[in-house]
DNA sequence: GGGACAAAGCGGTTTTACCCTGTGTGAAAT
DNA sequence: ATTTCACACAGGGTAAAACCGCTTTGTCCC
């Protein structure tokens, strides 16, 4: 009997039909309709009276991405159970969309056996974590980690931008309408924030960080 | 009737799963088997004597990426069908993967009807080009392309990802027992080759190209 | 062998990056 | 009203990066 409902957002479509169709082979779950990506699932949320019980979420879309929706959805419709289903494995990704709200966090490698016992998970006890995931966390809580959430002002994602292209610093102080030395100053701010030496490890930081995109 | 074989090639096996699934519910085609890399299919070929009419291939994979194996296996056995399938829609993998013998490259952001006339397509005519492709191929031709084939040498390989990490250059020509100068000449040869002005360009190069994976 | 030519290596020079310390100025806190 | 703090900015110095031109080395071809 299909008593579960669930909802696939993927940027992708023919992954988000695929895992449809492997939803719909579980005994206890169906799927309700597929979105494209975050914003799309806001819209459907408000129109339809009926609210999924699952949203299975994956974090790299245009417009609305998968960790900004979650956090969204999880203040407006506590009820729904999100579970990230992403290929993405790194640290960042993972504490991200668990501070969002997801109730669990499902690679893409995983086999489709462990993804009905997820969505079981999720109904039964409210949240499903792999060994993978938990030993993220438990990283993160012992301090190991790296992600301790370093903010960054406007000006500052403006100016790293700027590094990643092959401007001189004098030539961003010039697009910024500020100083030389006040680019100095921003650069030698992020150098100790970010624990990096040279402009190549504000690029790297970047890019990891997903600041910027080649 | 079922009388087309077809093999899923993906690093993701919830996806390999999925995407075999969609297949099976198509009239003519059945999944023979999947795959998690290029290397395993290699075997699987090599195991079995029933060769699958198409091979449905990701291109980012561990071990053997799907350019490699395709190239390998188009050599081996010319009579396979290969098909790119892959959310990668850059440019580069586009030219590379039908370089290396894939009769078409399909994203996984189309429809499920799509890839169904696909397989048809492939079956029929021995190929099958979205109109996303074949505007990357005639801009290819026209020379409008910026892929026109940099081969870099080992030694460059190796420099370009030293860069990449937050060493100088002195440290980078120690670690490649050279001459500072020597060095300078690798970075001179490479800023003209590859017709960038500085260090970060050197980086940005090296992440679009793949040559270094943050 | 010797000339043509490209690549590797090297010295000197200029420009840029990096680092430290310090000043003035507003806005918020006490 | 003064302390505090963040911010824009400056001077001045060293190290590194980037650019130029020159010599050496090796290879290919007559």
């Amino acid at each position: 009997m299909k008593t579960y409902s669930v909802v696939i957002v993927d940027g992708h479509v023919l992954l988000s039909q695929a895992i449809a169709h492997l939803v719909d082979s579980f005994e206890e779950f169906e799927t309700l309709y597929i979105c494209n990506n975050g914003q799309e699932l806001l819209d459907k949320l408000k129109q339809n009276s009926v609210l999924p019980d699952i949203v299975l979420m994956d974090i790299c879309m245009p417009e609305l991405n998968g960790i900004q929706t979650t956090q969204l959805v999880s203040e407006i419709y506590p009820r729904i159970n999100i579970l990230a289903l992403t290929a993405d494995e790194d640290e960042h990704s993972i504490i991200n969309m668990l501070r969002a709200g997801a109730k669990g966090y499902l690679f893409k490698s995983i086999e489709k056996s462990e993804l009905e016992i997820a969505l079981v998970d999720v109904i039964t006890q409210g949240y499903h974590h792999t060994k993978n995931v938990s030993d993220v966390l438990i990283k993160f809580l012992m301090g190991e980690s790296e992600s301790k959430k370093v903010n960054l002002k406007q000006q500052e994602l403006q100016f790293i931008r700027y590094v990643c292209s092959e401007m001189t610093y004098k030539e961003i102080a010039k697009s910024m309408y500020r100083s030389p030395k006040t680019i100095d100053g921003y650069r030698d701010a992020l150098f100790k924030k970010l624990q990096v030496k040279n402009k190549i490890g504000l690029v790297m930081y970047a890019i990891k960080h997903k600041l910027y995109t080649p």
